[in-house]
DNA sequence: TATACATTTAGATAAATATCTAAATAAGGA
DNA sequence: TCCTTATTTAGATATTTATCTAAATGTATA
């Protein structure tokens, strides 16, 4: 999970995530989103892609990518716990 | 809360959270938990405290450090909607 | 006030990261 | 097969970051 935070870190791959989160796209079009270089995107979708957070299939030309949430969850549920004071506390 | 994401991102910075999690304390008993050096603990403090993650509140030759968690919710909020494919599409 | 303890600040350094341009790979179509 | 388009890989560079030791600051107490 430490690639996860560590992924999430960077705003310009945060908003990548936003993009998948309405729909799937190919590497192109998420780079036409942004200022930064292609070759710059295609490394931040690789570290996202490392951490789980998203998911590439190539189709013909291009690349697919998708959101991936299992390991969003998993962050989340990290988060979750920060919440509660000791999760062992109490049961009711 | 881009400062938060980039604190989050650090896993000593993460194991501090947690032990807050359970009760507030004070700097040295924090750095006690680690192998790295004092310094290294109130700079990771300080990041902490900047994204708003930990209050300080010196306590005679002590500061207590104590977990906030407004920004925890915050970044908790932003991960939700991320789960949630377009959060405008419907309302029941 | 002198001393000890707790913590931070300063300054240095090594490692990690974000970015770029140029080149390589992969697929589709003439 | 040749050319075009899509994307990644390689290699370089500048910035950021995590860490250290040494010094400074702040507080308590003899």
């Amino acid at each position: 999970m430490n690639e996860a935070f560590k992924a999430l870190a960077d705003p310009t791959r945060r908003e990548i995530l936003q993009l998948l989160r309405e729909k799937s796209m190919n590497a192109g079009d998420i780079a036409d989103h942004f200022k930064i270089s292609k070759p710059s995107i295609s490394h931040h979708l690789n570290l996202l892609k490392q951490a789980g957070l998203v998911m590439d299939e190539r189709q013909g030309q291009h690349i697919l990518y998708t959101l991936h949430t299992t390991v969003v969850e998993d962050v989340m549920g990290w988060m979750f716990n920060i919440l509660n004071k000791k999760d062992k506390e109490e049961s009711s």
